[in-house]
DNA sequence: TAGTGGTCTAGACCACTCT
DNA sequence: GAGTGGTCTAGACCACTAC
């Protein structure tokens, strides 16, 4: 093997994270200290620490400094499960957040859901954590006609058990889509995380038994926080 | 905005590469050139580069250079449609090579089928073109009992069509799943990419009506190239 | 204020592709 | 052989976090 020195260095490194005894709360040392140890430049040592970044290994804090990633959630996007509660089915500890509510239009929900560019929306914007990270950073848009008065409620909890609760809303039909993106500023701002970091993307569009449209939501994820799921 | 100035790079190059005829064949300059042309190092214009290759905007070729990335590939994992449809069905180009045929076990496939770890399959290894441009990397396992004789045929073509049609088997219960990764130093060599590019994984366990195993496959997908629908 | 990652410079040589 | 990206050095200063 006459491997490039970086991908040396990343053996390395997955042997020092191997056990969690050796680091301090998941937490690797800096930079420059690991380069001096393997005897190399911090931008050297840095391509090793991308690579692990991009395997999904390591994650960064903003200017905290470097982890060990937990192990990825197991996310079934074509469920109605709440957050909440798969995430507690794993083990794992969820807690959400709410940014922000408002009312307004917004074109892209519009067109996923076949209303006219200017049809006004519930906007419910949340930060979710697993175990106290934030992966999470989503946005929802309502049709406030199938669920006037929503506003008025909390948003800690699952949207589609309000839906369904309070206005017997059943979520029929769902067109997904996925794919790999890079974090936009303020997504990697709310999740405190560097802009660009690897995400993925999923949005949904979601109608009623009638065919009627009804929420459209996105959500921008870790890259390196979920595994999805689906079982047909 | 008193932004990174390679942020502010993106922005010039997004700029570039919205005009497909300031480019030829949708390749961009070299890269000792655009950073004499922003008066700033190859490093920091490849800080640029990579955020825009994080974006889906742009991707390189080994060591060919910087290419304007076409538009994602719409891929829906849940059907059964052929790759070749598909792409054909978006007025794109597939192609496909085989590269390796052969019986063996292969434990990870054993395990998502349920099967001892010692369970032989027939192995096809495929690589696949969309409009020319290598776009994914894909393993397939299939059960010997359900398909004997499968390795006489040809795979360039849809494997679920040769086992629907020679022996009948219906593709009943799909348990998939995706996430983000690393291209391995095989996929990567496999796709002419440098190993570690961003990929999509996605990986499937094929039962027919009986529940009785039949298939794994392993898809590597560069991150680019494609964004998953499912519909429900 | 100290410590961390984030950004940036100005080079160098290597490995591979294309012709 | 020329041209391209891939890797690497040895520094510097900036911006934010945690104390």
């Amino acid at each position: 093997m006459s491997d490039a020195y970086y991908l040396q260095l990343t053996e390395h490194l997955r042997e020092l994270i191997r056990d969690p005894e050796r680091l301090t709360d998941g937490r690797l040392p800096p930079e420059r200290l690991l380069a001096e140890r393997f005897r190399t430049t911090r931008m050297t040592l840095r391509q090793a620490l991308a690579q692990l970044e991009g395997e999904g290994r390591i994650h960064r804090s903003n200017r905290r400094g470097w982890f060990v990633s937990p192990e990825r959630l197991l996310y079934d996007p074509t469920r109605d499960a709440g957050f909440n509660d798969y995430v507690r089915a794993q083990e794992r500890v969820p807690r959400t957040e709410v940014l922000a509510v408002e009312t307004r239009p917004h074109p892209p929900a519009a067109q996923a859901l076949g209303l006219p560019a200017s049809h006004a929306f519930y906007h419910i914007r949340r930060r979710r954590f697993v175990d106290d990270r934030a992966v999470l950073a989503e946005s929802l848009w309502v049709v406030p006609e199938r669920a006037p008065g929503l506003l008025e409620h909390r948003f800690d909890h699952s949207l589609w058990g309000l839906l369904r609760k309070h206005w017997q809303i059943e979520l029929a039909h769902r067109s997904i889509r996925m794919m790999s993106e890079a974090l936009s500023r303020q997504d990697a701002k709310d999740l405190g995380v560097t802009p660009g970091t690897a995400g993925l993307g999923i949005n949904r569009a979601i109608f009623d038994g009638e065919r009627r449209p009804v929420e459209y939501d996105e959500e921008h994820w870790l890259h390196d926080a979920i595994c999805v799921t689906v079982d047909i």
